[in-house]
DNA sequence: ACGTTTCGATACACCGGTGTATCCGATACA
DNA sequence: TGTATCGGATACACCGGTGTATCGAAACGT
């Protein structure tokens, strides 16, 4: 399931066959077919278990923050300025781990499930989940500061997850080797920009 | 190229033969062939294609508002309230026309940009384009407004955009007859509620 | 009105991927 | 220790898509 997951991501579902799959776990055919029906059934199977341990990720950053937030808080009487939440929001970045390849099969995910009803289905659900912990973690985070947020905090969390998935989009394309840090650091940009906004 | 254009859009460039381009079109496979090399060189220049006419109907945009925001901003007395700004920015929206294909033509061209250098300097290009003509249209209503933004507008319109495309996105798996209408609402909501909590 | 050229159709050879059927060996179990 | 079961390998038949070569006809220029 890690060979399929490297290769969907790297090549898509499409283009991904049975054959690259089988090889890349050192691995024949024979044995795929006596362990899945077909590609897309692995497919959706990964994503499943993608979803998961991205949701097991949140879950951890949500009660380490916790903890992170109160204690900092302490020092600055309750209230957080736009250059103080700059370690925060990177260090919360850090532990959601490597995202290139996630992201690419996300993508993949995405694009069949604006084709396929059942996928749609589906992935909204994922969506929602994550976009519900994570907003959670916002929720924590505004409450910690004292303030109360004008908008759903779920609303919140889903358009800053697009914000950041699209940095990510970004950082990918222009390549190189800190993929990760230069998408952290697009987002970092906007989010304090998007804040900037927000108190002027 | 609209016979490719839907093809592409429907079942992605992979799941695409030739076969169902030239099929859609009412020609037969010989027809392509001597009129292009290969299925890519056809999707790209139905992407930069794609792209010169959403660039133009954003430049028809921008021509426009500076019309529409003045004698409305006559009214209000130089100041906007959220509710104002709706019909406007749901009449802007009007303008754009259908999104469903494009924004799946989009996403797919988005993929290969991810996995391709080449591909991938080519869409960010195209990307900037959009941003800078967006956000010029961004910068006009500010100034009509009379407020200056803390974020660079350029920014700010790709924040917007993303935002935007995740709406449609969202919509579209919801599926459903009026996919544009619930994407224009569900954007419409989220913008409203970032300016809310900008305002707050 | 006559070459020429261009566009599309037809036919063919080729290849890569799929899925299935059969076989082998190792492991579990009685 | 013998047998059943299961995971994986091998081999085969099949299909859909590709790209090219050849041909006809219609459009074009002169």
């Amino acid at each position: 399931m890690d060979a399929a997951f490297e290769v969907f991501s790297e090549v898509g579902i499409h283009a991904a066959s049975v054959e690259m799959i089988a090889e890349r776990a050192d691995f024949t055919r024979g044995a795929f077919y006596s362990n899945f029906d077909t590609k897309e059934e692995l497919f959706l199977a990964l994503a499943e278990r993608g979803n998961n341990e991205r949701l097991a990720l949140l879950r951890g950053s949500v009660a380490n923050i916790d903890v992170i937030l109160p204690t900092l808080l302490g020092n600055s009487g309750g209230k957080l300025t736009a250059q103080e939440l700059g370690p925060i929001v990177a260090s919360f970045l850090e532990q959601q781990g490597e995202n290139r390849l996630w992201f690419l099969f996300q993508s993949e995910l995405r694009l069949l499930a604006m084709r396929d009803g059942e996928v749609g289905k589906l992935y909204l659900e994922q969506k929602r989940a994550a976009d519900h912990e994570f907003g959670s973690i916002i929720s924590a985070a505004f409450d910690a500061v004292g303030l109360t947020p004008a908008l759903d905090s779920v609303e919140l969390a889903n358009v800053l997850m697009n914000t950041y998935e699209a940095a990510l989009q970004e950082a990918i394309m222009r390549g190189g080797e800190h993929v990760q840090e230069s998408a952290h650091q697009l987002f970092m940009q906007r989010l304090l920009g998007l804040i900037g906004q927000l108190a002027s």
